[in-house]
RNA sequence: GGAGAGAUGGCUGAGUGGUCGAAAGCACCGGAUUCGAAAUCCGGCGUACGGUUUUACCGUACCAAGGGUUCGAAUCCCUUUCUCUCCGCCA
């Protein structure tokens, strides 16, 4: 959400920066809807000052045994006027509300400007694609020649855009979670969180997922939803919080699957593991002070790549243009990796910073210590990013890391979470 | 799933219709005292929103959440959520 205040001082401003991201705000009715607040606001407040005021003088009077019919007629009188003003005014304010949190985050000054993804730019490549002496095999060959990937029995279970891993893949799928859990703690600085996986209305909230996204999520018979990403558990944890300055910054990990509906992707990679109903996610979330916002998303766009770099998969960073970036998000990177069977980089993680666009919602707030005095409550800013998304980063290695006779070779860094294995073979 | 008890400021906790945004204690901040500190004393100390002569004052709202009764609700009524205790069940 933005700051109302932003858009009361310097709405035009606002309009012409949101439209840099494609969106149009309707500057004629905030304009109008404002006026109208502004107006029945103070006239009812002036109405509830004066209904207190006689109210309390009742209370004193009949205190003392005097009478107080006078001043209850005088009251009641106010009372119609100002049941009406009140419900005009909730009505407006909600109105209102309900505006805002469908305004999506400005883009940050160094967001490039631009379309779609078209325009996105890339900052830069990291590792040099692999040369094929023969026409690399996709993810989905490569696992189902190894009989270590069914994606027909994962249909009769569930539906389609689910998988079913098998013996040394469904391993190495284990492997690299535990990979990735153990680089961030124990290199980056990451506090490893379990979280629920089914969360309530206000953390989608919080979070920017409603109410604008429903479509895209998996709501459940008792009104909770099955989480999209950790962004939304982890991220929620300082939900009406006010952090003492001294824990500042936060860092936190967590391992969780992440449930889409896909719902609008009809058609769009529906071969393999790329897009799918179900898949798990390492997340990194930090919460900082606003000042240094910008270079915590640097540090942690950084850690996703360490990540690719230990694994030895050629990568290219993004900086997604103003038409590209999330709704919360004001500057995001994607990491795209290198998938040789399509000939192309395809996102495997994306590190937003949202300044205080989800902090605001949520009303996560820490408090500063200025001159040895506490200060007021200020907004924090949150980010975060996949470290990295597990399926995904599954493909990349059968791609990356395949064999002519079939096999694949298991990236050095995992061997030891796999008991030393150096092959994925038909078992 | 059954029975009961509860939810008040950073914490503990008083408050069952009227100068209650809320006693008191703790914590915290400022000052006095002190060579310094402890102790003591004095004062301050919630959040959000709005207004204005914009760092200061005024107003409104907020005692789990939502609704109701009333001139007036932390207090009475209804609904929901959550917590605790006991029983049952379960990994």
């Amino acid at each position: 959400m933005l700051d109302i205040q932003l858009l009361r001082k310097d709405l035009t401003n606002v309009a012409q920066r949101l439209a840099s991201r494609g969106f149009t705000l309707d500057t004629a009715a905030i304009e109008a809807l404002e006026a109208e607040r502004k107006e029945i606001q103070t006239r009812t407040q002036d109405l509830q000052a004066r209904r207190n005021q006689l109210s309390k003088q009742i209370g004193m009077a009949k205190g003392k045994g005097e009478d107080a019919t006078a001043l209850m007629s005088e009251v009641g009188g106010l009372s119609e006027e100002l049941k009406l003003g009140e419900e005009r005014l909730a009505g407006i304010q909600e109105d209102l509300a309900g505006f805002m949190m469908n305004i999506p985050n400005l883009p940050h000054a160094s967001t490039p400007v631009g379309k779609d993804e078209k325009d996105n730019v890339e900052v830069r490549r990291v590792g040099t694609p692999r040369e094929f002496a023969y026409e690399p095999l996709d993810h989905v060959d490569v696992g189902e020649n190894l009989e270590l990937l069914d994606f027909p029995t994962a249909t009769k279970i569930a539906s389609s855009r689910f998988a079913l891993m098998r013996g040394s893949l469904a391993r190495m799928h284990r492997a690299l979670t535990q990979f990735m859990l153990d680089t961030h703690t124990l290199e980056h600085g990451y506090e490893e969180v379990y979280v629920p996986y089914l969360v309530n209305a206000d953390s989608m909230r919080g979070t920017g997922q409603l109410p604008k996204f429903e479509e895209d999520l998996f709501k459940l018979s008792n009104g909770m939803y099955l989480i999209p990403t950790a962004e939304v558990p982890v991220t929620n944890i300082v939900r009406d919080e006010i952090i003492p300055v001294e824990n500042m910054p936060i860092k936190l990990v967590a391992h969780t699957p992440c449930f889409r509906s896909e719902a609008g992707s009809y058609g769009r990679d529906t071969r393999g593991m790329i897009r799918q109903h179900q898949f798990d996610k390492v997340e990194m979330v930090q919460f900082v002070r606003p000042e240094d916002s910008y270079d915590a998303l640097e540090e942690l766009t950084g850690h996703a790549e360490a990540i690719l770099q230990k694994l030895d998969l050629p990568y290219r960073v993004m900086a997604l243009c103003s038409g590209d970036i999330g709704f919360s998000s004001a500057k995001t990177y994607d990491l795209e990796v290198w998938l040789p069977a399509q000939n192309t980089y395809r996102e495997i993680s994306s590190c937003s910073n949202f300044e205080a666009f989800q902090a605001r919602r949520m009303q996560a707030r820490f408090r500063d210590v200025k001159d040895g005095k506490a200060g007021k409550p200020e907004l924090i800013h949150t980010l975060n990013g996949s470290g990295l998304a597990v399926g995904r980063t599954l493909v990349a290695i059968l791609e990356n890391y395949q064999n002519p006779d079939g096999s694949v070779t298991v990236p050095d860094v995992l061997r030891p979470y796999m008991g030393g294995l150096t092959q994925l073979v038909k078992e």
